[in-house]
DNA sequence: GCCAATTGCTTGAAGTTTAAAGAAATTGCA
DNA sequence: TGCAATTTCTTTAAACTTCAAGCAATTGGC
């Protein structure tokens, strides 16, 4: 038996702290820039991020999607989303229409209005994140965007191990 | 005068579709481990996200820190952290107490058996982190930490240059 | 010492979020 | 057809979050 690798492994019971540490920063980084463009979403348009996420993911399309697809798509709860689409109906700017073929679907989708100050939102967005990352040369947005890849679907294969 | 130039600068009005994917790939991946670690402190631990992040602070330290200092740390709002605390302390984790020489600050500290629970948990957390990089080699996770290292940098100067 | 400005924290209102339970409609299979 | 499973959406309770307003204590000129 080597001591000297007994003594090693309950010194150091694996090293996971790089990808702690991996994990913190991406989280602080995130936190950082959600944190700025809420205030500019507030501060200019006096609108919430959640409001501007699920106009966002009406707008890439034109014939309107179910609240299914938008809590799929963001990522949240379909309570939650039951709730935004409510507020933004009531706001004006959302538009929704039973399906005709099974009646438990609600086809959503944004209005003339609704479009009209997404698309408005969306260009100074944009020119947002641009300046956040503006000090990253096209190489390096290029290898974020590579790893950060490699990185979700890490994440996926991790979490669909879990759940199967 | 540059005709084709000119109807270029109307089609792609300065070019920031890049930068907007990247935000989207960084939020994506975020959002993803985020609820994966939601999910296993809930089903392992019965804690939500917010306390463990909150006694990860505490657990940092061994003499206390102030309110401020959390929600400096933790960046979120003041209220926010008066709301975690005061569970906290109520659920035995946390121990407040006054200071001595100024009366508006509060110490606040982890109990023996917070910081026990918090141990074991943190245990855990750091596998469940490990795994969900496990396809990431040593090299990717040093260029990510690098190039994430320069997107917070590059976000901290535009969040200041905006606010100044 | 006086008092305006600042700092540390709490409170209240509105909104967001999750998890869990439930209602309504459809689907698929025997 | 009959009915169990599934899907879509809503509802509920509890927690979390922000912002703004406010209170109490301290600090820094003067």
């Amino acid at each position: 038996m080597n001591l000297d690798s007994e003594t090693k492994a309950v010194e150091l019971p694996d090293d996971h702290g790089t990808e702690l540490r991996l994990w913190l920063r991406l989280l602080t980084c995130t936190t950082l820039i959600e944190g700025e463009v809420r205030s500019q979403l507030r501060e200019k348009f006096d609108v919430t991020l959640p409001r501007f996420d699920l106009m966002a993911q009406l707008d890439k399309v034109s014939d309107g999607m179910t609240l299914s697809d938008l809590s799929k798509r963001m990522m949240v709860s379909n309570g939650n989303v039951t709730g935004l689409v409510e507020r933004l109906v009531e706001s004006g700017h959302l538009d929704r229409r039973t399906s005709e073929t099974d009646r438990r679907v609600q086809f959503i989708r944004l209005t003339k209005l609704g479009r009209a100050e997404f698309r408005k939102m969306a260009a100074e967005h944009e020119k947002w994140i641009a300046d956040i990352f503006g000090d990253l040369s096209p190489k390096d947005i290029r290898e974020l965007m590579r790893l950060l890849a490699k990185a979700k679907g890490s994440a996926q294969r991790s979490a669909k191990a879990r759940t199967a």
